[in-house]
DNA sequence: ATCATAGACGCAATGATTTTGCTTTAAGAT
DNA sequence: ATCTTAAAGCAAAATCATTGCGTCTATGAT
């Protein structure tokens, strides 16, 4: 039974502000239960009982943090909106903090949707992009292909091969994809 | 220094084969390091001191794990030899254990190279298969183009959207790399 | 072959976190 | 207004993490 705005929803937003804030003060490293429990004004078994532990408490906030907040911006052609999108993804997601939030999303539950609703918010923001793209007369290629050939290559480095990711590299998996910038 | 065979290496032995036993027995989230080291027939502090967390020792034994034992298999042309590669890969990696060894070899410290260790052991494979095509007088692909859009594709589902994983979809990957299956 | 030494381990005490039974609170339904 | 019930508080108990100190072991030099 849900009861937004009740006191549970205040205490999920507590609590999710509490690790906002000890994240960035102390490091993400430096969190515990009875601490973010403390700064949140909560016991720590509420905690305990709400999320199971400190990990898909993390999950659950790194979450929430990935979700984009606006979305892709409009550049005229197909190729610059990508283009522009991956090149943000790139920035957002290979920062120190980045990757601790992914890294973080991916700790869940096994088959927490955590780390698929992460998916799911890029394939959402790629869908906006085809979708313009298409009302434009552009042809464009099906979501699956940019997140199996832009996408996942991103991750992929992000996750295993920290070195070697810059913009470049970026916008040369969209020209694999689209063909070189047109005209 | 290192004494190879001495106290030490035995230690690591029993406490990782205790890792090992202990999560197949009582699965992986039930681990903590008193029970391992108990297994082991070692103290906890033991474990503290040489692995600092349990994620550290987690994080070891995975990419022990995820070294491959054997060299890929020869069957005569680069697109058979990929395709079974990758089908090994798929079948290793997308069972709950093996996503299970890859989040925890994400784990180690900040950037502990334990991660870098999995894409370079990938990398390696790819590496011997394409360097056998290239002698068979073959036209290969780079190792990078091989991780960008067949490994890291496959990971990125791996990880994030365990569904809808198949050997197919794999086939797919490979197929779009080198062209249709070639006579 | 023996010795000196650095590194690693065991033990045990201490401090922190996690878990649990019971009680209390407040949101939503009657 | 009262009742029902999910969720939170409280506090004790159990478990886990951390650390100082002494002991042991394998190594390299004598």
């Amino acid at each position: 039974m849900v009861r937004p705005g009740g006191r549970s929803a205040q205490v999920q937003a507590s609590v999710h502000a509490a690790v906002h804030e000890l994240a960035s003060e102390f490091g993400r490293d430096a969190l515990t239960v009875p601490l973010v429990a403390q700064r949140a004004g909560v016991t720590p078994s509420t905690i305990y009982r709400r999320w199971g532990d400190l990990q898909e408490l993390l999950s659950d906030v790194a979450v929430e943090r990935l979700r984009p907040e606006t979305a892709p911006g409009d550049y005229g052609t197909l190729h610059s909106d990508l283009t522009a999108w991956v090149e943000q993804f790139l920035d957002e997601m290979s920062s120190p903090a980045g990757r601790a939030y992914i890294r973080d999303a991916l700790l869940g539950n096994p088959d927490g949707s955590n780390a698929g609703q992460c998916s799911a918010y890029a394939a959402e923001q790629i869908n906006v992009i085809l979708t313009r793209a298409t009302e434009r007369g552009e042809k464009a290629p099906g979501v699956e292909t940019i997140i199996d050939h832009v996408v996942a290559p991103l991750m992929y480095r992000i996750l295993f091969r920290p070195a070697g990711l810059d913009a470049p590299y970026a916008r040369r998996l969209v020209g694999s994809i689209l063909g070189p910038a047109g005209p």
